[in-house]
DNA sequence: CATGAATGAGAATTCATTCAT
DNA sequence: TATGAATGAATTCTCATTCAT
């Protein structure tokens, strides 16, 4: 009982520190990476800048859980459209879409967490997010293997190329300069909307069993197993 | 005529200035761009800090160039292969493959000039330096495509997409940490060769047109071996 | 309520930003602008001089509201000069000496303030200083006009000429050499004094209206409006 | 004979000297003492840095020696007019006309050489130049008292008074900012011109004898002898 | 627990002056 | 003598982190 933290007290720390994430990712997609600094980030948060070394020990430690929680964000959309009922090309499909829209919706947040400078430390959250989603495609692809859907030689390569083709492929309608180009036309949606197709449609026939060896790359795939 | 300037003398100015660049490449390749400092510049090249800005109005002059260099050498060797006289699809896979193996030979380098976070001013010229390896690939599909040889809805996003799966199927190969991994085994070459093959693999069926052209490009795929 | 702001923790930072105006006062006056570094400021302050930039976003920032400060206490005592029960030539008279007064007894800080060199933009400051003084003396000249005492082509011309009367007359004793003569004999009051009256002998004969024609001047005046 | 240096090289000499004050000169015009650097000086001279230290010990001295030159050139200016067969007025006028007229025309240099920032030492000249002003004012006040024209309690001070009269009031015309308001309309020569005119008056009315006691003056003057 | 002022180790940049050639 | 590359001490400004209150 003596240790028995009151509700209260719990969730206005729990609070606190949720507020502080929001304020760092606000900072993030208003100025890049440079600009969350802790002292921002604090008055951001309605906090002092030593309480916020209550919640996060270090910067390193916010900017990383930071990044985890929104890499987790991402992950779950892709985790659920990875689940459906649906054939692995079509599931593909679908992450892919999912995930470029998002990016591109999400403006120059979507880039800071793709590409954007960082900290050394942060580097290798981004690598780790990027290995994340990697596996997540990695699954997708390996279950399409099996289905005698896709054929690939190495799936892990093949998952990789898939996330950079995607991430390339937004990196300039994202990047810092597109930031005031976008400003006098806000960029056509069907501009996007083009880009994400022919994304899809490189993507998919980089993995996509030849149409007559489907039957052999389903045989192939579980002698494999 | 008394006072003749002694080309010793220019070349001393040249040397001094290469000599700066060349220490900041191999701070580059050691710490990455975060140690790319003016003063470690300076005392890596055996000058002081002052004369580093004898040769270099501004830290950003300095590694725009030294960017620019990096990447006009990997530029020279592109257009080279692109330049060869072979079927678009030899020439694609050459670059990708030459590209690949120089970068993965280049080590940490290689992936601080791709990927690694770095200042605003220098993040644009990475940008530009993406914009021109995709050009040349565009370049490469495009004439694949009049040649019958690739079938692709938008060669732009489609150049992007070989880019990106090079670079981030390189990106954990060549990441921060695979630095402690590879100290230990310098990772197996034949790891290395297998990861290009399948990139290529991958790029390659993504760009080339299907079906009714694949007898042909078995039989060449033999005639390769 | 639990954690009151105390009036206490509010003071002390009014009073480090104080303390460090303070403290570049005192090296103004010690060793002119030249001496005034944010480094020997804070040491002055005792402070660190990151502690500075908490208070002032730049030097130029702390040199400018410093010279502001200082400017705008001299302002306040020539209004109160100006705005007086007396006639415009006492008025006058009685700014002039007071200004000359104030200057010679702040010694080098007096100078620094009026004449020294100092950046763009406080030099800039300087001017606009300058400009509030000749305002303050051109309304006098104005009020004299009107009322028949002074009679003067152009009033603007008249105050600058009034101030810079004054200014150039103290530059002498006020420099940066009469600091060493003065360390010998400090400079007797007797001379300051016949120095200020000559000064404002001059400047009253330069804007009184000739004796006879005061009338006629005072007629001038009104018809003007 | 060993030691008499050939006129050839001697001119040579001289000449590199000279150019360097005079690239010091346009220098100090285009951008203020900042901008007179010894390396910039040297290279609108046509020579190396090492070698403008063959001619000037230190920066210090070239800029007392340039400021001097430009002094001497308008002392000479003064000095002509002083020596005019005139009333003490007239000349008085005429020097105060004169030194106007060539401060305005020469714009920011006119500027730089009077109030804008410069070293400790060159301060230190400036100030000199200022005595050597006061003193030629002072002499043709002296005159002017002797001849009975001028009633003047101290010439030191009110020939301060004079210089400080045209400097302020040439101050806002020539300052920093003055350079851009005039970008657009080139300051009417009429205001100028009126501007002089006013500075005369003021000048003039602040050392002139009143009418009726002229001859009082005159007796007055000479039994002070 | 909270505060927020303070820290202090750097980082980039400048420029008068020197000295090997 | 002439060169001009090099020096290096100064100076401004930054920001993650700490700690007295």
């Amino acid at each position: 009982m003596a240790y028995q933290r009151t509700p209260y007290v719990e969730s206005k720390r729990a609070e606190a520190r949720e507020r502080s994430l929001q304020a760092a990712l606000a900072l993030l997609g208003e100025g890049g990476w440079r600009s969350v600094q802790m002292s921002a980030v604090a008055a951001h948060a309605g906090l002092s800048t030593g309480a916020l070394y209550l919640h996060f020990p270090s910067k390193t430690h916010l900017l990383t859980e930071l990044y985890r929680a929104q890499a987790s964000k991402e992950l779950a959309v892709t985790a659920e459209i990875a689940a459906r009922e649906a054939s692995a090309a079509e599931r593909l499909a679908g992450a892919i879409r999912s995930f470029a829209e998002r990016a591109i919706s999400a403006g120059r947040m979507g880039y800071a967490m793709v590409l954007e400078p960082t900290d050394l430390e942060v580097e290798e959250v981004r690598l780790a997010f990027h290995a994340q989603f990697i596996a997540q495609f990695r699954q997708m692809l390996d279950e399409g293997c099996e289905a005698g859907e896709f054929q690939i030689g190495n799936t892990q390569v093949a998952a990789a190329c898939v996330f950079g083709s995607i991430t390339e492929s937004l990196l300039h309608p994202l990047g810092p300069t597109a930031q005031e180009r976008s400003g006098a036309r806000r960029g056509k949606r069907s501009d996007a909307a083009a880009l994400v197709d022919s994304l899809i449609e490189f993507c998919l026939r980089g993995v996509i069993a030849p149409a007559e060896s489907k039957a052999k790359a389903k045989a192939k795939a579980k002698a494999r197993r």
